[in-house]
DNA sequence: GTCTATAATACGATAGAC
DNA sequence: GTCTATCGTATTATAGAC
């Protein structure tokens, strides 16, 4: 059944497989990665099309123009993070063994998902939030601000501001990440991105984090 | 020895007076601006000289490229920030007092310059940090490595990586404003750089920090 | 569903007048 | 020291073949 020979010794683009959904997510993957270095504007179509391993009229043909791209782009996190929360039963936790899972899990992710931060950085520095506003993000902070209202309510944690201290942890948890090829020069001795590394960081962080927020009763 | 009337009515630009340093500074602040918003690719030198209020011709007269503005640009804050440093006096103080006095000074700073620390990431992400490694960095990181060491040796910090906390305080002290343009949208309530939720979030890290770094014996 | 070719525009950089 | 005009290239997006 199997033809003798190729039909073009010098066909150089063995055509890809038509699957139009791993092709739609391939573009998806590929424009997470760009326009999470450049942001909206600085994105290349050019430079997605060559990362997804099709030509730049998938793009157009799939998601109709660049920013319906970096909608679709934008979306998928928000619904990640949205069932991650979910699972792990937050409310069936002690406020502080819910909250360790909280960091936990937020570094977890964030070492999954190396780069993706900074989409959060480039949307709002370049469109001043416009895209995001979209999202539905008051549903994953409340996830932590509801833990860290129940441990006051139950006495284990001081008085604390819970939107000022759920931006404190969501900054301790994703700096490492999103500066980490600045940082990595200033310690060119460590692999910042070892899972060695990472478990330290994040022993680190949860011990700030556990002490910064305790009651002096509890 | 005035001339009576405008040689032309319908000049449109009245040609800028000619002060190099001014207008070299101009160039400078602008580009600032654009590279924080767009990093080094999406930075668009019209955008810039619009901002400076010159011509795209001035750039390249005063910082032969843009890249040669985008090292002018880095190199600014770097100096500022040592000098900054250097001023804290942080040796006088005990290492509770230099932390708070640290945090502070960090969160004004920050405060004080809204996209600047964006640079950093821009950097980081776009050109793998190539223009920050030659900035030194390290003195300005040694400075609060240095409390906290400090610290320990005097029985008032618990054991804790230095380093690795001090990445923790700067996330503290920085995402509030980083990502400030997509949390205006989570709390469109709050006026977040407002001096005074400005303080009230000053308030929250030092708590936060200190209470995560002390030892059980202090 | 995927590609090639191309139209239309935007951008970085320079030359030369003033 | 500053501006106008422009060259060459890179980029987004589309039309049409396969």
């Amino acid at each position: 059944m199997s033809r003798s020979t190729q039909p073009k010794i010098l066909s150089k683009k063995p055509r890809q497989v038509r699957d139009a959904e791993a092709t739609k997510q391939q573009i998806l993957d590929a424009a997470e990665a760009e326009f999470s270095r450049h942001g909206l504007n600085g994105a290349r179509t050019e430079a997605i099309a060559r990362g997804a391993g099709v030509t730049t009229a998938m793009i157009y043909y799939y998601y109709q123009s660049k920013e319906g791209l970096y909608q679709a782009v934008l979306q998928r996190p928000v619904v990640e993070m949205y069932e991650g929360f979910k699972q792990l039963n937050l409310d069936d936790l002690p406020p502080q063994a819910a909250l360790e899972v909280v960091v936990r899990g937020a570094i977890a992710y964030e070492a999954a998902h190396p780069q993706r931060g900074m989409l959060w950085f480039q949307e709002a520095n370049q469109n001043q939030g416009k895209y995001f506003k979209q999202g539905n993000w008051q549903e994953n902070f409340s996830y932590i601000i509801k833990v860290l209202e129940r441990g006051m309510t139950e006495g284990c944690f001081r008085q604390l501001d819970p939107f000022f201290v759920t931006l404190q942890i969501v900054g301790v948890c994703t700096l490492y990440f999103n500066a980490h090829e600045n940082l990595k020069h200033i310690r060119p001795d460590l692999q910042l991105l070892s899972p060695e590394l990472i478990e330290q960081y994040t022993q680190e962080a949860i011990k700030l984090i556990l002490a910064g927020v305790r009651s002096d009763k509890g």
